[in-house]
DNA sequence: CTCAGTGCAAAGGATTTGCATGCCG
DNA sequence: CGGCATGCAAATCCTTTGCACTGAG
C-alpha cells in the first residue's frame, strides 16, 4: 500500500505552480505543504494546526486556498465531516482513500491495473452514451481499518 | 442511465425501518422520502427545502438524521460544499456518482459488472493483504455534464 | 397521559472575510 | 514604494440544539 511514486522535488515544484498564479512560497506555504508530504494521507485543517501549532487559523485556510488554486493541494470529503486536504494527485501519484467508518481516518491506496483499466473503459462508454464527459475519478472503500478492529 | 431496480413499496419499508428503531412515520418524513424518490439524486438539504417550502428547516434536519439512522436514507458528500441525502442503496440500488465540476450538480449512474467485478477482486486484495477490512464502496467520476458542456 | 414529533429561535462550529500591519521584490 | 501575505477579530452559513407546544396511540 506505499505510494506508487514521488515526484522529485515538491516544494520546488510548488514554487513554480504558485507564481504560475502570481502567488508567492512563504514559510507558512511551505510549512503546509511539508504536513501534508508527512502525513501521506489526506488530513483536515484541524490536525494540520495541530501539528504545526505556530499556524494561525485563518492563514491557513487562506493558504490551502491558494496552493489549491495553484494545482498544489486538492480538497477532498471522503467523510460526512470535515474537509480534508491532500497533495495534487500529480505531485504524489494516482490513488484512491480507505475510509474507515469507526474512527473516521482516511488512507490511501493504490488499485491493481485491472480496476484502472476497468474504470477507464466504464469512463468511455459513460462519455459516448450520455452527456457526461468524466475527466477525473475516484474509489473509495469503507471498512474498518486495522486499528479498529 | 435508468435506475437498475427499484424496491416495490419505498415508503411502506420506510414506515417498517422507521418503526424497528421506534420511530413513527409522520407527514414531514413521508415527504421527504417522496422528495428523494421523486429526485432520482442526492439533494442537498437547501435543495429538499426548496422543493417543499411548507417544511421546516430544523425539523427536516432532524428528519432526515431519523431516516438515516433508521437505513432509509444515506448521506452524501460528492462534492466539497454540503452533504446530500439520498435514499439508501438496498431502496434505489447499488450506484455511483457523476460531478459536474462546473455546476456541482451530481448523477447517479450504474456500473457495468466488469467494473464491480473488478472492484470486488480489489477488496479482496486490500482485506487480505493489510488490516483494513472494505464493507462498501463507491466510484465517483468527475467532469462536465450534458448542460454544462 | 405519555412521549415522540414539531417548529421557532438561538447556539455551535468549521470556514470565510475585514482590516490594519508587515515584508518581500 | 506597491502589493501580496499575515493574523487577529468578527462575520458567515450550514447544521444542531433548547424549549415549549401539539398530537398520535
Amino acid at each position: 500500500m506505499s505510494r506508487p511514486h514521488r515526484f522529485p522535488d515538491v516544494h520546488g515544484e510548488a514554487v513554480t505552480r504558485l507564481r504560475s498564479i502570481g502567488q508567492r512560497s512563504t514559510p507558512n506555504r511551505r510549512a503546509l505543504i511539508e504536513v501534508l508530504v508527512e502525513a501521506n494521507r489526506p488530513l483536515t485543517a484541524t490536525e494540520i494546526l495541530e501539528r504545526r501549532r505556530s499556524l494561525p487559523q485563518s492563514s491557513t485556510y487562506r493558504n490551502l486556498l491558494a496552493l489549491e488554486q495553484a494545482g498544489v493541494v486538492r480538497r477532498v470529503t471522503p467523510t460526512d465531516e470535515y474537509s480534508r486536504y491532500e497533495l495534487a494527485e500529480d505531485l504524489i501519484g494516482h490513488h484512491h482513500h480507505l475510509v474507515c467508518s469507526s474512527c473516521g481516518s482516511v488512507e490511501d491506496f493504490t488499485a491493481p491495473q485491472q480496476l484502472e483499466h476497468a474504470v477507464a473503459r466504464t469512463i468511455g462508454e459513460i462519455t459516448s452514451r450520455s452527456g457526461f464527459s468524466a475527466q477525473s475519478h475516484h474509489v473509495q472503500l469503507r471498512g474498518v481499518c486495522r486499528n479498529c478492529s
